[in-house]
DNA sequence: CACTTTCTTTAGGTGACACTAAAATAAGGT
DNA sequence: ACCTTATTTTAGTGTCACCTAAAGAAAGTG
């Protein structure tokens, strides 16, 4: 859980979700130091969340899902009773964000 | 999402999810001091998390299910494509965590 | 073997933040 | 008015973790 509170390290997770990636590749598309991106991917190596495949001096990375089990289970059980209220929570938000954006279209004059 | 990544503000949240309960009371469950709780549950109330009603001297605090609404979606779309597969990965790691426990007790010999 | 590439690790600085203690605010009772 | 209760807010302190920079490992190449 501490390992995903980090925001840089939840745009990595979603970077290599799909593909993988190498070390490199991922730093590459921060503006952080090579070391820095180093330093959370073996946090969230240790945290499960990832796996590794080591070809030459490349490491690849990509999003271990499986690995995420434990923290979906933990999701589930600290936050809401039922994933289905968290989807009804989402959907609700969505709507209610449509609707105040129209609200405001009707009030503001044009910035 | 910063806001529930600290611990403690999450058992807060547990602690009022379905009854509210005052301050004080709050602020009794934990080792910290009164003023602490009331800084965290001033995040709380700044993320939208929860609701106040004033009684005499007393706020009484409760988890606040609308505002966790923008959450819900905002966990969605960063972290998994559906909220389904969430559940599929929670489902699995509880059987997987079974199966382990089942293999340790095959395995080991009473401690 | 030297050299390069790729990545990890270590040491140190800095900022964020949770906590304590104490002062300030708010509401009620006497 | 004064005092008590309940809570918030402020000021200060310590810890933790992200970051940079540099050194250290691991694997391939000439």
């Amino acid at each position: 859980m501490k390992a995903i509170s980090e925001p840089r390290r939840r745009e990595i997770l979603r970077l290599i979700w799909d593909d993988e990636l190498s070390a490199g590749q991922i730093a590459d598309r921060f503006e952080v130091t090579f070391g820095a991106v180093s330093q959370h991917l073996k946090v969230l190596r240790d945290a499960g969340l990832v796996v590794v495949r080591k070809d030459g001096t490349k490491r690849y990375y990509v999003a271990d899902r499986a690995g995420m089990g434990p923290l979906a289970a933990y999701l589930e059980s600290m936050w809401l009773s039922s994933l289905d209220t968290l989807a009804a929570l989402a959907e609700q938000a969505q709507r209610d964000e449509v609707r105040r954006a129209a609200a405001r279209e009707l009030e503001e004059p044009e910035p």
